[in-house]
Order: structure tokens, then C-alpha cells, then sequence
DNA sequence: TTTTTAGTTCTTTTCTTGCAGAACTAAAAA
DNA sequence: TTTTTAGTTCTGCAAGAAAAGAACTAAAAA
């Protein structure tokens, strides 16, 4: 159960996934377990396998596996005869969670009204026509995305 | 030059702007002084107003204004016979960024491609193959909302 | 029933980071 | 030329977060 041959090249890409993650506001240590389940051969590993490969702490495991599975995107599955619990990236809900990713332009685009309510009474027209600008554009968006991702389902299901 | 009448609206609007960038992996400050100069009448302010409505220190500003004009979408205006300066939001830019954010698809899609090359061998065939299905979807949407984006430039433009 | 083990939770430590306040700079004003 | 002022940069601190390690739990195995 450890056919890792290329390990250097995970491990490169391990910490790359950690910095990525970082951007976008979370901590480097669940993106590394879910970086490490994702190129790992087989896809799923215990417990162990991703301490050892990660060289942390069980806890810091530990937390980071909890909110891979909170969000989703990590789940885990048994075998008979073996009380580990092997996880394994969820990719489906992966891509449930991409679809949905698209859904914040919604609350940008609240954010702009609210913007603009309290803005009403303003003297400086050409001011609020832009924001008035920028409000459209996130509203256009948000109309169509769902659109777009409808084609792609469709354009899929085909195939 | 301080016709604030709705301050206390203002006030739970810049804080709430604050943490709506802080869970997007910005510090909250430069985003209260994003929201006071979007909601501010007149929507250019000083220095020492930003400061005194924030009841920040000025390093704190002053590393917030960096900030923001760093990313382009805060600029300042000066007025001949007043050394000071008025910071306000460049809306241009911010529709600008806002375009520019959806490249970030592309990162994602790198990533996936990335993925998928190192696991050539598996031999978890279905599993690349979910690997692909949100590698194509990534790439979809990279894409096609550039089009959109045309769709609405045109739409406004006839306007 | 006792022991082992997979994983969690609690406590402590360390590191980061955002802010305040002070010291500083550069340019305008006096 | 000196002083004032707008804004920056530096230093230090305090709060928060992430990780380590130890203590603990629950369930399987012996």
C-alpha cells in the first residue's frame, strides 16, 4: 500500500498547495493533507500515512482532517478486518463546492445596493452611476454563471 | 466638507465591510477605510478624517491606504492651496479588478492539470477521471466568462 | 475483562500579524 | 532659514492562531 514513487515531486507540490491555500485564507495545514490525498497512490491513506508523510503532530492532523470534512471535500472509507479509517479526497463534492464557489458574487453584488442606499442623497452623481456600473456588472454575472454551469452539465452528460 | 448625516449607518457598514474582507484573507482595516471612502459624502476624504473617523493611528492608516493603492482601487486628488490629500475610490479600477478576478480560474485549472501529471500511472483510473471532469470545468468557465464579460461591456456601452 | 490502538481534545508554546505610539522625513508655509 | 504639517517608517507589544505534545476516549482485539 505505498506506491510513491515520484515523493520529492508530491512533496514540492504539497507545499505549493500550502501556500495556495494560505492565499485564499485558509491555513497551509489542511491544504497539505488534502494536496498529499490527492496525488497519493492509492487516494485514500490512513491516519498514519499522513503523519508520517507530513511530519506533524496527530492534532494538527487531526484539526486539519475535521475541516477538510467539514467543508466536504475529504471523506473517509473502511475496509473490513482494518479499524483504520482511510481518507480520501471527495470529488464530487469538490465539484459541488467549485459550482457553489460562484454564488459570493451574490453577496458582492449586495453589498453594492447596500452601498447605494445609503449613498441616495449624494451630490456626487457620477460617483454613484459608478458604483451603480459596478453593481450591474456583479449582477449580470451572477444571472449568468448558473447559466454557464447549466451548459457545461448538459454539454457533459452528452459525452 | 462633512455633510456625514447617516454616520451611525455608515459606522455598522464600515465594520461590517471589515470583516467581509477579513474572511477574504484581507485585514480589516483597509477595508473600513475602503467602506468610509465609498459611503463618505463628499466620497474624498483626508488623511486625518480617514483617521478620526476610525479612531485609528496614523500608522495604521497610512499602512491601509499603502495597501490599497497598491491594488489601484484607492487613489488620492489634491486641490491647489491645500497641501493635504484626498484619498477616494478609483471605481474604474475596482471594476477593472473585479474582471481581473475571475483569472484566478486559471490557477485553479494549472493545478488540476498539474495534478493529473503526476498521477499518469495510477491505477485509480476513476478517480483521474473525476480529476478531469473539474479540470474541464475549470477550464470552461476560464473560458467562456471572458465572453461574458464582453456581453456586458457591449450591452452597457449601447446604453 | 483487560489491553491496544485510532483518533480527539486539552494545554502549552511559538509564531505571526495588526496595531499603537514614537521617531522620522520631506515638502510647504511662514 | 526655521517651523509646521502630512504622511511614512520603525519599534514594541498584545491578541490570535497554528502546531506540538500530553492526556484522554471509545471501540476493537485479545
Amino acid at each position: 500500500m505505498n506506491a510513491q514513487h515520484n515523493e520529492p515531486k508530491i512533496k514540492e507540490m504539497v507545499e505549493e498547495v500550502g501556500v495556495l491555500m494560505e492565499q485564499r485564507g485558509m491555513s497551509p495545514m489542511p491544504g497539505r493533507v488534502l494536496a498529499f490525498l490527492l496525488l497519493s497512490e492509492p487516494p485514500y491513506r490512513s491516519f498514519y500515512d499522513i503523519q508520517e508523510f507530513l511530519a506533524a503532530s496527530k492534532s494538527a492532523i487531526s484539526n486539519s482532517l475535521q475541516k477538510l470534512m467539514d467543508s466536504g471535500i475529504v471523506d473517509y472509507i473502511t475496509f473490513s478486518g482494518d479499524r483504520k479509517r482511510y481518507f480520501r479526497v471527495n470529488l464530487k463534492k469538490w465539484m459541488e463546492v467549485s459550482k457553489n464557489d460562484f454564488s459570493k458574487i451574490r453577496e458582492i453584488e449586495a453589498f453594492f445596493k447596500k452601498t447605494l442606499a445609503l449613498r441616495k442623497d449624494t451630490k456626487f452623481l457620477e460617483f454613484n452611476e459608478e458604483i451603480e456600473r459596478l453593481l450591474e456588472f456583479h449582477q449580470f454575472m451572477a444571472a449568468k454563471i448558473p447559466h454557464l454551469i447549466e451548459e457545461f452539465e448538459k454539454r457533459y452528460n452528452k459525452e
